[in-house]
DNA sequence: GCATGCAGGATTTTCGAAAGAAAGATATTT
DNA sequence: AAATATCTTTCTTTCGAAAATCCTGCATGC
């Protein structure tokens, strides 16, 4: 008789706001392995031993292939026939392509918003800023340590807030390249933010707060540019926290 | 003792481009599950049962399972927990979608290529329209019933010809995405072509000969304007066809 | 009549073992 | 000593069966 069953069995249970809410063992991989690798548990370019994993994860091979294959399409690993699985690489340039080509994903779907939008979608922008706002100044005070816990509800909420703004673009493929897109950036952000916030130098509160009146005020393209350079100025500093080390 | 592993021993093979020619069985069966969902092979909506899959293909559950993975982030299939695959239904807003995706993407590639492109991405282009115009001129005189090799050489020279365009654009993700889209685009065309040409009413020739020149000229306002008109038809097209019927 | 519960069968999902390929180590030859 | 061949080990990949779940039809009770 199994033994690991139990997942499934569990009542409903929103994570990482995911459409389905039952957990096949596959499913358990997929979200344990992006999550690891987003966070920089496995180091990028590292091997993905089968038996590491089934040991790691308390999982059979089956699952954790099906989810490294899904992996694998999303950019997060690298496949090679007969020679396994690898953590994807990480490179300022892969960094920059990621910026970039989410820039150009999520200016157009704020683009679509703000002409499709409704009293909902606004509402929605609204809420979503003022959680984040809330955590934003609940961290920035003092250039102390961050918890693991602050620093993921931060993270959710910044997502959240982005997930509002194009939310009414219309279009399934925006919205899942955006998310697919976001996650990527997050393997860039989320070990550069370990720790220390980049204290000072930045009001990352007001550019959220600029992008949000633009928005509302349906200016497509003052809100675009303030999307694009929010972006780039994120790049733009990690850039500057990669340069110095390695690579 | 097995007997289905030949493939993997046969020589090196180009099919479809791809970076690594080995053939592990999982990469069989996604090859050949893809050709078949998009060449319409199984109808929209369809449940693809393992155990037919397994027969028809010859292989086990395993690599089925690990090409419907993939398959389903490629938003070619639809997995439900516990209750299997089916083929991600079409509809024309779908295609709308796909189709307004694409030139998203693309025209922001062949812009970007257009900036930097070099005297061997030209000569790509020339050589590619050349050779589809070579085979559109074989095929559109009479609106004649089409082979499935005739269609296949145009449908091929078609996209690379498109992928020439794009090929200097400098994004790993914008080309990776074009070719995914690509595939998308293919399952609303492949079905309306089969069989009939839609005679007269259109000159893709010209279309492409269009966008090849102000390429070549390096005027990248009018060459995206032209990329998007063309891809904008193709839909109208599709759309009139689909409407007669069902959806 | 309608809902509810319960077999029985169909299907998906998972497992662990076996087969196959690559990488590494050792021996053999030139 | 270098190159080549052969054996070993490590790892991936595939298989087929077992387990879990879903679905359908039927009976039971209200």
């Amino acid at each position: 008789m199994r033994v690991k069953r139990n997942a499934a069995a569990m009542a409903s249970h929103d994570e990482t706001a995911s459409p389905e809410a039952s957990f096949t063992a596959a499913e358990t991989a997929y979200r344990r392995l992006r999550s690891d690798i987003v966070a920089g548990v496995f180091e990028p370019g590292q091997p993905l031993r089968l038996e590491f994993l089934r040991q790691r994860y308390g999982l059979s091979f089956s699952p954790l292939r099906e989810a490294l294959n899904r992996l694998q399409t999303e950019r997060l690993v690298l496949a090679a026939a007969l020679r396994g699985f690898s953590v994807a690489p990480v490179s300022i340039e892969e960094m920059w392509d990621v910026t970039e080509t989410r820039s150009l994903i999520e200016c157009e779907a704020l683009k679509r918003s703000i002409e499709r939008g409704d009293d909902d979608w606004e509402a929605g922008i609204v809420a979503a800023f003022h959680a984040l706002d809330l955590q934003v100044r609940r961290l920035a005070p003092i250039g102390r340590e961050l918890s693991v816990d602050e620093l993921s509800t931060l993270e959710i909420r910044h997502q959240e807030f982005h997930s509002a703004l194009i939310a009414r673009c219309g279009s399934r493929r925006l919205i899942n390249l955006s998310d697919q897109l976001h996650v990527e950036t997050q393997r860039y952000r989320l070990p550069a933010l370990a720790g220390k916030m980049p204290t000072g130098t930045r009001d990352v509160a007001l550019e959220h707060r600029q992008i949000m009146d633009a928005t509302l005020a349906r200016d497509a393209d003052k809100a675009q540019a303030l999307l694009a350079a929010h972006y780039r100025r994120t790049a733009e500093l990690i850039e500057a926290q990669m340069s110095p080390r390695a690579n």
